[in-house]
DNA sequence: AGGACGATTAACT
DNA sequence: GTTAATCGTCCTC
């Protein structure tokens, strides 16, 4: 279940992204993620409406910095946070409306070594990418990268794919409150897979604080 | 021109 | 569980 299996077939089209963020965020777990010879299976995702979403980037409109979302879908968002780690996402959506999924962990399927190299920290290989800023390095995204399309002019994938991967049921699919952000908070748009080993910890302190047990087996 | 803060992580108690 | 690290971005003088 590596790069063999993701290269067996065709990179996601860009219709895929030309969703809402919610939706587009479903539909994103469990496919894989593959950059500059890493491959990642995503498990946790975050989505932003955009101009609409108190809690998105884009939500005052756009910067310099935001730019890229504002644009058509299919291409990768990348900023800077805390003053040293970079964040990606996937814009998507329409054109102009600047949503968003924010890419927060995932599996390392392939191209281990060179992950291990890239997150030196990293005590087991499930901490890979068990993390937003985590997840960039393991893909070596920077600021540099900010504004790709997964795509070229005839619609054919560049260095930067996203792959069928494994599709996850809708019982393994888990929904709760994004982190770290101020505004619609309570929005439940981050969504992961169950009981999954790479998922962010956050996820487990704000399961935590939570009332009542959990709906679901994991979550 | 200046300051507050952030879609986090790693290291430590 | 707590906290330092560290600087681009954005908002306010």
């Amino acid at each position: 279940m590596g790069e063999q299996t993701s290269e067996l077939s065709e990179p996601l089209p860009r219709d895929f992204f030309m969703r809402p963020a919610l939706e587009v965020a479903r539909d994103l777990l469990g496919r894989v993620v593959c950059s500059r010879g890493v491959s990642v299976r995503l498990t946790e995702v975050e989505a932003y409406a955009g101009l609409d979403d108190p809690a998105s980037h884009a939500y005052r409109g756009p910067t310099t910095r935001t730019a890229v979302m504002f644009g058509p879908p299919g291409h990768l968002y990348v900023y800077f946070v805390y003053g040293m780690h970079w964040c990606a996402n996937l814009v998507c959506g329409n054109d102009g409306q600047a949503a968003a999924v924010l890419m927060r962990a995932g599996e390392v399927v392939d191209g281990l070594d060179a992950a291990r190299t890239r997150r030196p920290a990293a005590r087991s290989d499930r901490e890979l990418a068990r993390g937003p800023a985590r997840l960039a390095s393991a893909l070596a995204f920077t600021g540099a990268d900010s504004g790709t399309d997964l795509f070229d002019e005839k619609g054919r994938p560049g260095w930067l794919r996203v792959f069928p991967g494994t599709p996850v049921p809708e019982e393994s699919v888990c929904a709760g409150p994004r982190v770290g952000v101020v505004g619609a908070a309570e929005w439940p748009w981050r969504l992961w897979i169950a009981g999954d080993p790479t998922v962010s910890r956050y996820q487990r302190a704000a399961e935590r604080g939570r009332r009542g047990r959990p709906s679901r087996p994991g979550c």
